[in-house]
Parts: structure tokens; C-alpha cells; sequence
DNA sequence: TGCACGATGAAC
DNA sequence: TTCATCGTGCAC
């Protein structure tokens, strides 16, 4: 396993986002290594990207949506789930990516298949937000395996009031996994 | 200080 | 399709 370094998140949001997909989410807790293969994710472009959190300008929630690339950006939804990005690009730029399910691999409950449930099942929560992912204990990392996987694109979740930006296909998935959200 | 609403998930 | 549940952002 190879811990990804602030240069693979500094790059187009879109491409990480596709990039990330068959990446490993390493959390430990207590002692114990939780390991998550990415499966799904939605590319949040920036402040022009109208279903983005950035597009209402900087505020106390999405500060480190604009703040430098490789760090976590966990927010509370709904008032009872967490969801976790990581963001992406220059500082300033604003633009993340939304992790939105796991293929368990070690010591990671069952159900990953949706952003909150992930966050659930990793044991993420706000104490995250903004923790720098070169960290020893939360940090993503490849297998070295050079396989080629296959890569569905369709519109992002949830996002119907963003117009035009609701109909971009910016939710990418690995085709034929089994522990996506949605197909 | 008040209030409408959400990048969800689960139940019905 | 409905609802739980509360932090955020912005209107008064």
C-alpha cells in the first residue's frame, strides 16, 4: 500500500475523482486499521459548480473546501449523518470530491453503500474535518496493482436544485461493483 | 434571535 | 413517499 501525496489531490477535480476509484480509505480507531476499497464518488467542481457548497462563498462550514488540497472536508447533513470529501486542486480553488461508498476490505461493517453510511461505518465524524490526509491514522492509499477499471459516469445525487449542474455526469462509479449506491 | 432547508437513510 | 433531526446561513 502507497499513502497518495498532496500532488495526486492538486490536480483536476475530475480526474482525482475518477483516480480515486479503486483507492483504499485507511481510518484507525482504537487500535484497530479499517480499510475500505472506493468504489463511488461525485466530483464538486468549485464555486461555478451550483451543487457545489462553495457556490455560496466561503463560510464557517466549507472553509476548508478552500483551503489546500489533500485534507478532509466532513460536514453533518440532515442533522444525523456525516459525509466526508476530499479536497481537491489549488488552495482557494474550492473543489472536492464526495466519497460515496466502500467495498469493505478490513474491519468495516457491511453496509458502506452511501455517503453516510460510509462515514458510519469508517467512523468519521466532524472531529475530521479539515485533518490532513498524510496523516499516519486517515489517509487514502493505492495497492500498486495496475489493473484497468472500467468507469461508469451518471448525474450526482441529490443535487436537483443546481439547474443545468444537476444533469452534468460528475458521479462516477467502478461498472459491475457490487457496493455502489446506486447504479 | 428566528427559521427554512439539506451532497441521507430507513420505514411505510 | 414521508419523516427523523439539527447545524448553518441568512433574513429580520
Amino acid at each position: 500500500m502507497q499513502k497518495l501525496k498532496r500532488e495526486f489531490y492538486d490536480r483536476e477535480t475530475i480526474t482525482v475523482a475518477k483516480d480515486l476509484l479503486g483507492k483504499y480509505l485507511i481510518r484507525s480507531k482504537n487500535g484497530r486499521q479499517k480499510i475500505g476499497r472506493i468504489v463511488e464518488v461525485e466530483a464538486y467542481l468549485g464555486p461555478h459548480d451550483l451543487a457545489a457548497h462553495s457556490a455560496r462563498g466561503r463560510t464557517a462550514r466549507n472553509e476548508v473546501m478552500f483551503g489546500p488540497p489533500g485534507r478532509a472536508y466532513v460536514y453533518m447533513i440532515y442533522g444525523m449523518h456525516y459525509c466526508m470529501n476530499v479536497v481537491t486542486e489549488r488552495e482557494g480553488h474550492a473543489s472536492a470530491v464526495l466519497l460515496r461508498a466502500l467495498e469493505p476490505v478490513k474491519n468495516v461493517a457491511a453496509n458502506s453503500r452511501g455517503p453516510a453510511l460510509l462515514c458510519r461505518a469508517m467512523g468519521i465524524d466532524k472531529r475530521l474535518n479539515g485533518c490532513d490526509l498524510e496523516s499516519a491514522r486517515f489517509f487514502i492509499a493505492a495497492d500498486g496493482k495496475r489493473e484497468t477499471i472500467d468507469i461508469v459516469a451518471r448525474p450526482r445525487i441529490g443535487v436537483d436544485y443546481a439547474g443545468v449542474w444537476a444533469r452534468r455526469l460528475l458521479r462516477f462509479y467502478i461498472k459491475g461493483s457490487a457496493y455502489v449506491s446506486r447504479k
